[in-house]
DNA sequence: ATAGGGTTAG
């Protein structure tokens, strides 16, 4: 044998094998009939899979008589990882059939299969082939299941498999903290969390990036800042991983100046960590210093995606000056994101929010592909510039075109009626929005309806539609109710709204200055002191009479 | 003799 054969299976090995030199090994291999070696057609068709060529691979398999639990492996998992779940699926009920038995690796890839395939049935399916094999306390089966039931959502299903072991390994930890991770279970990842190191396991950078994952707003902050602690203690935070997701842990707490400091460890940040940042400045109402930041982005070499110029064109439309949103419709243009929908309804947005509405409709009458964002867009659009008939117009071209209409673009709608002062349209759709597409009613919707009602002086509707709402009710609810009461000088309702709110605990300085604004109006002088004393309130604005500010002026 | 289990963000 003049072909050095075994330097050649050696550089099967190596990742980097060209296709063409694999055709060759495999014409050798052949030839030779050493496919029908269960060893070396394993061999060539985890490289065929390498190369994304599963017909291969698959006529390889096909040719090999003996097949070893490897060759079915390799052959599964060739065809998950290409995310091709029926032929997947087949082969292993072939497998089923056959003298060979799957194996703890058989199911750990099926079970990953099925849940990047949204297939809760199969998952379950494949569960009980778990279990009926004797393989339920395998470590690798086991750490499979708890990830991808926690993938489908089904937390309980997770931790059901994660408690059945007795001493879970470190993967196995991990994967049940990012179960919880990635569903926000803040409480219940801590509570895992010193679980594992009473249990003597040392977590590692994987541990810290699920908890990191569950920090997901300013309210945990304190938390967020002990695992970041943490991190540096276990000396993980140097792990780009970790690194990133501080940023941007940072970034959704608002917690800017932290967010900086981290991202200023990265030698090489990538683009979702330039976007975690960007969003995060943008979100803290910093536009200006958010586009610096894309501009740095870009210096450096760094390429934005549909979704960051989705960003920044956020943060343009909150600037009072159209230029710089013209600048990335430019840039979008130039990288040819500008008819992605997400970018074409960022624009309209930032057209329509920084005054010039009819850039925005020629966006939106320019776009290719729409989707009920994108009408969602437009409607608001122009509701917000009082357009409300032609907003009801596109409405019901988007459900001709047959899309399904969402909670967004009710909100739109109700929006548009709020700032046209049509009651009677904005009932109808709230009526329709529940019986016709089955949309129940969110925060924002209730707060455009006591608007909109408390603008016709409907008071008594407007509170009995926020007294069948379910406790807890939202701040923004009953402050646009005080501000009905406000407007209707109506005291009597404040009244009521104000003993629910001090009764829960509820009161905060905005429904203090609120009240104690109607108070005075009323002459209620006892209350509004009441409420200053408690509050520190020192100014009062009566209806039609100058500032108030000193003590004796409220007695 | 073969491989094969857990991250990620806007």
């Amino acid at each position: 044998m003049f072909i050095p054969f075994n330097s050649l299976v050696a550089q099967l090995s190596k990742l980097k094998l060209p296709i063409s030199r694999t055709k060759e090994l495999h014409a050798f291999i052949i030839k030779t009939h050493l496919s029908q070696d269960p060893f070396y057609a394993t061999r060539i068709i985890r490289f065929y899979a390498l190369n994304n060529d599963i017909i291969s691979a698959h006529n390889l398999f096909d040719k090999t008589p003996h097949r070893s639990i490897y060759l079915w492996n390799s052959l599964i998992r060739a065809y998950a990882r290409a995310h091709k779940f029926r032929n997947a699926f087949s082969l292993f009920n072939d497998m089923l059939h056959s003298e060979v038995m799957p194996d703890n690796f058989t199911y750990a890839c099926l079970v990953k299969a099925s849940s990047e395939n949204f297939d809760l049935h199969s998952l379950r399916v494949l569960h009980g082939g778990v279990v009926l094999s004797g393989l339920r306390l395998d470590f690798i089966c086991s750490s499979q299941l708890v990830s991808a039931y926690s993938r489908l959502g089904c937390i309980t299903d997770a931790s059901k498999v994660f408690s059945g072991i007795a001493e879970p390994d470190l993967v196995l930890w991990n994967s049940m903290l990012s179960g919880y991770g990635g569903l926000g279970e803040l409480e219940k990842g801590i509570k895992l969390f010193s679980k594992m190191q009473i249990m003597g396991v040392r977590p590692d950078e994987y541990s810290m990036v699920g908890l990191i994952m569950t920090i997901d707003d300013s309210s945990v902050l304190k938390t967020g800042e002990a695992i970041h602690g943490f991190c540096l203690k276990l000396g993980v935070e140097s792990n780009d991983h970790v690194t990133s997701l501080l940023v941007s842990m940072y970034s959704r707490c608002k917690c800017i100046d932290s967010a900086f400091s981290v991202f200023g460890s990265l030698v090489e940040p990538d683009l979702v960590t330039w976007s975690a940042l960007i969003s995060g400045i943008s979100l803290c109402g910093d536009s200006v210093k958010a586009l610096d930041f894309f501009r740095e982005m870009n210096m450096k070499g760094g390429k934005a995606d549909a979704s960051l110029i989705a960003t920044v064109l956020t943060a343009c439309s909150q600037l009072a000056n159209v230029q710089p949103g013209i600048e990335i419709h430019g840039y979008a243009f130039r990288h040819g994101y500008h008819s992605e929908v997400m970018v074409s309804s960022a624009l309209l947005d930032m057209y329509s929010k920084c005054g010039f509405l009819e850039f925005g409709y020629q966006v939106y009458e320019t776009m290719v592909f729409k989707n009920i964002v994108s009408y969602n867009s437009i409607i608001s659009s122009l509701g917000l510039h009082g357009l409300a008939s032609h907003a009801f117009q596109i409405f019901e071209k988007a459900l001709e075109e047959g899309h399904k209409p969402d909670e967004a673009t009710f909100s739109a709608l109700l929006c548009a009626c709020c700032h046209a002062g049509l009651v009677n349209d904005g009932r109808e759709y709230f009526r329709k929005m529940k019986d016709h597409f089955g949309i129940l009613a969110n925060t924002e919707h209730y707060i455009y309806m006591v608007k909109l009602l408390g603008m016709e002086g409907q008071l008594r509707e407007v509170y009995e539609l926020v007294q069948s709402l379910q406790e807890p009710i939202d701040s923004g609810i009953w402050g646009a109710l005080l501000s009905c009461c406000d407007a209707h000088q109506n005291y009597e309702l404040a009244d009521i709204v104000a003993c629910r709110l001090f009764g829960n605990k509820l009161e905060n300085s905005s429904y203090r200055i609120m009240l104690s604004n109607m108070y005075a109006s009323d002459g209620r002088w006892d209350l509004v002191n009441k409420l200053r004393v408690d509050s520190g309130i020192t100014k009062l604005k009566l209806p039609g009479k100058s500032w108030i500010t000193s003590k004796k002026t409220f007695l």
